[in-house]
DNA sequence: ATATTAGGTGTAAAGTTGACACATAAATTT
DNA sequence: AAATTTATGTGTCAACTTTACACCTAATAT
């Protein structure tokens, strides 16, 4: 083993080493648009970017993300998944750098404080964005594509509601998603046929008249949901 | 902005580089089992391994990747698709190495030849591995899961196939992929009616005796269709 | 009291799925 | 040459899902 150790070894130094990066495109809902966190980096930029760093020797990619994320939000179970590692020679024009995206998504409003001034964060619509630093707008956008593709297969987008939303909000969030304008009274019937959700005896006051009932989401079942398949082909 | 890029060069200094791999998982289908190709890494190993090496300084990631498959492979229009970046600090042992996975579609059997002795690759059913290098396991692994969640929601996997196939080969393709047994006619059914399929004129003779109908993909079809998104919640 | 408005339920036509019967082409056996 | 075999291909029907809308309801505003 050893031997074979050593002889990998001289292969191994021939190899150039790289800087590796995290960066987390950020989503939000706000009610009425979806949103993604952007941060100014250095102090006298005019680019904005994603929140992002750099992997430290003794982190896996997935904990150097969470850090980071934590770095900014002040927030720790937040969904967080990787979306693709961009490694093109000159994405970085300082030095060669391959950078690791991840996708969080999180609730907004809630609770707001945790987040660091440090980083002069910023929500901005995702159909609005400002200029961009390196190949981030690139990021932004395949992350739009994957939020899109997986809340079309699966359930997901609950994490970006509150604890407690209206089927109506919920509604909001996906004609966000898909920049559309779903039928009110089908997508109620197709999302509650999921049974995922909980039904509260509480209604929400104020924004309507009549009010629309609160749900949550029944998180061991969507546990369960999200490690199945839906199928294209299939039983 | 040379004053900026001084001020994030002290940052980039403190940091540090990595070596970056990448790892193919190359899956084939040879008519009756889905199957990965695997290598012989170092000379007197036992242990078998993926298809990899080592990002150079002016490739980008996907380049990089196809330049491997094509080292072992002779081939170079292949599926490849990144699938995930892999972090762990102890993933090597030798030295910390990010390696960022891909997953290649490729068509066994036409085009054998191609293959470089160098590497002592074989095909392995995905289902009875031998004992594999590092993390290349949990590699392969997800790499099927990807797989069998994009066949399930989108046409993938004609990629697999030879230029002509047989509806009842494409059959035996998705009960590989799936590890069941489809129903024959409603295979058949929902297969053509995605209309992606060209059928030909011609019909395949000595393996049974009426024999099937050839087809071919429709590549426009099938282009077009790869970049639209099918709905979970849709008009 | 009445009108207004967003929320919620019902329904009928059209389309899709799943399970299986029946028909067909070609090779093999009698 | 006729009969048998077998994988392929087409048809059908009941169950379910989807789509497009009509209509009812609860609470607020006039």
């Amino acid at each position: 083993m050893t031997g074979t150790q050593h002889f990998m070894l001289d292969q191994y130094k021939q190899q150039h080493p790289y800087l590796v990066a995290l960066d987390s495109i950020i989503l939000g809902f706000d009610g009425d648009n979806l949103k993604v966190l952007l941060v100014k980096r250095g102090v006298n930029e005019e680019t904005w970017s994603l929140m992002g760093g750099w992997l430290q020797p003794d982190e896996t990619l997935d904990r150097a993300a969470n850090r980071i994320l934590f770095e900014l939000t002040g927030l720790n179970d937040v969904y967080l998944e990787q979306l693709h590692a961009f490694g093109d020679p000159h994405r970085d024009p300082i030095t060669r750098t391959v950078s690791v995206a991840y996708f969080a998504l999180i609730k907004v409003g809630t609770d707001e404080s945790g987040l660091s001034d440090a980083y002069q964060a910023q929500w901005f619509s995702v159909y609005e964005l400002p200029h961009l630093l390196f190949d981030h707008a690139q990021m932004i956008e395949l992350a739009l594509k994957r939020l899109r593709y997986k809340a079309a297969h699966q359930p997901i987008g609950f994490e970006l509601m509150p604890e407690k939303f209206t089927i109506p909000q919920l509604k909001k969030l996906f004609d966000a998603i898909y920049n559309t304008d779903f039928d009110r009274r089908n997508f109620s019937r197709k999302i509650l046929s999921t049974g995922l959700l909980i039904k509260l005896d509480e209604k929400q006051k104020g924004f309507s008249k009549k009010g629309a009932y609160y749900y949550q989401v029944d998180k061991e079942k969507y546990q369960q949901a999200s490690e199945s398949l839906l199928s294209f082909i299939a039983n």
